[in-house]
DNA sequence: TTTAGCACTCTATCAGTGAGAGTGCTAAAT
DNA sequence: ATTTAGCACTCTCACTGATAGAGTGCTAAA
């Protein structure tokens, strides 16, 4: 027992999906007309008074239906939702999607982004898988002009890294190949403290390289969830709650702000991919998303290399889709991951 | 002479300053008390009066101020607005932030786009540089799993593309960077066309490869305008143009679908680097952008590698600022796509 | 050509009203 | 004890005048 009647659920279980499909206030008559219930609408209204009472709902005013709360929300997707799962043809047809991407590693993240949004209906966030810690693969110095270099640094997991590098004295593209060859010899394979470790037995231009190298490595593992791709804002922007612009402008300004989605994203999700997290309403700590929800996951291979991704819509947004979106695209990204880590 | 007395000329201007400023229709009152005209308002009215006549104000209704049409602005931005230039100070911060981001490479399209967003007010938009032709530069087969490699390729001009590809059967580095470093010396510079007429020569594994080096290069060719970069929509939106949800969602939806963008900078630019272009409430072509003007220039080297980027805002916009913050952007942008290119 | 003065028009705002929706309560029915 | 019918009550929403204010356009004088 978890304080509610069968009844109790069902009654809360239809508020909420006919306030998500409807948008407006559900009257007692909407309920029993449209949901075919065995009871009549004062029955109703006495258990809708009751589920106010225990905070799953409100009332805008006297004269309106009722509203699910976040509480009534959280209720509705912890203990009335059950399992859910995306139609079969569905799958098949994303799967398909990214099969045909599979090579085409620069398209995985557009890709997901624009499936995500448009399968969860909401705005759809992914970021970047960033290796739980940088290790060195590849090293390439391209000569352009005069004293520019170009450094090209693949780490593993086929994450690349460019830079730009004045030397003091141009030269060829042989030195600079043999400089290459030499630090991959030594370096394949360490993380940025190890080769930190190691510099000092180097001569001076290597050593050079190699500091920048380390320096990139460690912007790397502090930056790389700062790349967030973004898809479908412009569709949540079309629910009524965001009609007046005031409202409008919050969401877009949480969606572009990158600082404030890496905050969010790291103090909900943790460091483990995982289950799939539902934040409604901003849980009372991020005020800008009191309007909005959030259905987020961590995909990826826990210690090797992960990244997040989410859906945002309004409180009222399809939390089953959104949430067997979120865990599939979470599911075949992970597979991706797994490909270019397992070694 | 171009149809204007000079009087008409201040009166446009200053009704074109003072809704810009104050986002709302401008008086006579309004104009002679605020700019100290030696005129009285009777006198303006005539003027305003005979401006609207030739198209240039209107009227949103009888008991309102004056609001510039298209053509307005347009005479605003072409004959009155004079050579405008960010004030030095200004100047100096942005060179500064570039040149601090002169070596890392990956910062230099958000930072563009973002210090065009807060410069000019608006909401900015950067294309990554895009070769005229793209020409090999450096090849290198990375072994990560199995049968799995990852292939990376460097393009003149420092345009990396990374892509997997599945062998038939398994390979050492070794042998990977063998026929890495046999295709580097045969197609360094090569355009994808020479490339595709010199792969009969090869094996077999080194012709899929280099097949796959075309493919990859063809697409390069194709899509590498599909990349925007974007910043500072809720700037944007926070303008009373678009208060009301709809309004607002054009210009979300114009933003964020990349087709559009690119058809808009292709048809307003055209290929060579050039001065700044003025596009005002989308000038009859575009309907979705009524609401909106857009400031696009093309920087880069022409003939060797180009890019676009823009400010858009509502046809209310600070022109003088967005002007000279988009030259002034496009110039520092040119310069570092130079130092790339020349060779 | 410019200006003062005034009538005129249109909007934005506010209060008031009536219809409609939906509840909450009470008393009867099951 | 639970459910239901009936009804009063409340609140919103849409409509209606009415009014004040802003700003113009016109006319006649400077």
């Amino acid at each position: 027992m978890d304080g509610l009647t069968p009844r109790q659920q069902t009654v809360l279980g239809l508020v909420v999906r006919e306030y998500v499909s409807s948008a407006s206030p559900v009257s007692s008559r909407a309920l029993v007309g449209c949901y075919g219930l065995e009871i009549s609408t004062a029955t109703v209204r006495n258990e809708l008074a009751l589920l106010e009472e225990l905070g799953y709902l409100t009332h805008p005013h006297t004269s309106a239906g009722r509203v699910p709360t976040h509480q009534g929300y959280r209720y509705f997707v912890e203990r009335l939702l059950g399992e859910v799962d995306l139609p079969l043809h569905e799958r098949r047809t994303i799967a398909h999607q990214f099969h045909q991407a599979r090579q085409d590693f620069e398209q995985w993240m557009p890709l997901a982004t624009s499936v995500l949004a448009r399968t969860a209906r909401g705005a759809a966030l992914v970021t970047a898988p960033q290796a739980a810690e940088s290790r060195y693969k590849h090293l390439q110095l391209i000569s352009t002009q005069g004293r520019l270099v170009l450094l090209i640094l693949v780490l593993r997991g086929g994450t690349v890294k460019q830079q730009l590098l004045t030397l003091v004295e141009p030269l060829s593209q042989e030195a600079l190949n043999e400089i290459g060859d030499r630090l991959n010899q030594a370096y394949n394979g360490l993380a940025a403290d190890e080769i930190q470790a190691r510099i000092d037995a180097l001569p001076s231009l290597e050593a050079d390289v190699a500091i920048l190298v380390v320096d990139i490595m460690h912007r790397a593992d502090m930056h790389a969830a700062d790349i967030v791709y973004r898809d479908g804002l412009s569709e949540v922007l079309q629910q009524p709650e965001f009609a007046e612009g005031e409202k409008a402008q919050g969401l877009v300004r949480v969606m572009e702000e990158r600082s404030f989605l890496g905050v969010v994203l790291a103090d909900a999700l943790g460091p483990e991919v995982g289950s799939v997290r539902v934040l409604i309403g901003g849980e009372g700590r991020w005020d800008e998303l009191r309007a909005c929800s959030l259905v987020l996951a961590r995909y990826g291979v826990t210690g090797f290399a992960t990244g997040a991704l989410g859906v945002v819509g309004p409180t009222r947004m399809l939390y089953g889709r959104a949430i067997s979106a979120v865990r599939f695209v979470a599911g075949l990204l992970s597979d991706l991951v797994y490909d270019m880590y397992a070694e």
